[in-house]
DNA sequence: CTGCCAGTTCAAGTCAACTTGAGGTCAAGG
DNA sequence: CCTTGACCTCAAGTTGACTTGAACTGGCAG
């Protein structure tokens, strides 16, 4: 068995059907053929997506990881890029950490009301001064780890 | 001076015009009356924006922080609430950090191509079973810091 | 040969937190 | 009095990363 079709990909991968075609569409991943209609992905295919899920674990945009591989396809990444990064991460863990320590507090806080907390008013004055800096919510992925093998949550068929 | 106009509030908070009309439309904020059109607020709203500020660092939703604050306006933040907030930081640092110190190693490492280094193949299969996790990244905010009293970025008028 | 159903395409929808645009209003300055 | 322009409202657009829906296809089991 050569090739493993979308559904396999999906199973082995963890990555929904879904996504892999969008991925595809986006040039991130190449189906190397097709048996009818169904794309057959080369099994280094989860490799790639591994890579994948690496750089958006590192906050890589799609557009960047894109750029990450060279046109013949082979990762050629850029260690300064990296390295920038791990920089760009240090920073935001050091955000987090005093935001941790801030909210810990708070929530161990005798005071009365947090505004009687000196902790916690320094903790809002660096914030409304974007000394924290802002960070978005990520939404819970709807999946939690590798799908079952079908796309989820179509069960109801029309 | 009792109360401040919108363009005062934007000005001393940082917060756009638009984003407090916003936020005054999702029950964030109030406005205390007006001078014609225009809203009048307390200045208290000043504390009550840094503390969404805070609220929006911490990585709380909109939604959230709506609920921090009891019907008449007073905080009323959970401290159980603000513990959870600080464990989810905290194990979003540790991801954070492994993936840090994984770059780093990535970028400094000597091997060849980057699949041949254990360390990043190490990464690669954290980030392929999701134990490092997802993270959205941040689109920069247009404005790096206080606006100059007019919403920005409107210089040519039709 | 027939039907099933997992696959296909393409467009549109979702989510959060805002921003932008069009068209309108009004207090104040000249 | 009349213009000016900052403010108003309401609807729609933006961004990134996908997901979902509708309509369709074709390999393969029966």
């Amino acid at each position: 068995m050569r090739d493993i079709d979308i559904a396999e990909a999906a199973r082995l991968s963890g990555v929904r059907a879904s996504t892999l075609r969008f991925y595809e569409e986006r040039g991130l991943i190449a189906s190397h053929g097709r048996r009818g209609l169904r794309r057959l992905f080369d099994p280094a295919v989860l490799d790639r997506l591994a890579l994948i899920a690496l750089g958006r674990a590192a906050g890589f945009s799609l557009d960047e990881i894109a750029r990450m591989f060279a046109p013949d396809g082979r990762p050629r990444i850029d260690r300064r890029m990296l390295a920038a990064k791990a920089d760009e991460l240090e920073r935001t863990i050091r955000k987090l950490n005093a935001m941790r320590d801030g909210l810990r507090h708070a929530a161990a806080c005798p005071a009365p009301s947090h505004m009687e907390c000196p902790t916690f008013r320094r903790l809002l004055r660096a914030a409304a001064s974007g000394a924290i800096g802002e960070r978005k919510t990520r939404r819970p992925p709807r999946k939690s780890f590798a799908a079952t093998g079908r796309e989820q949550g179509r069960a109801r068929g029309s």
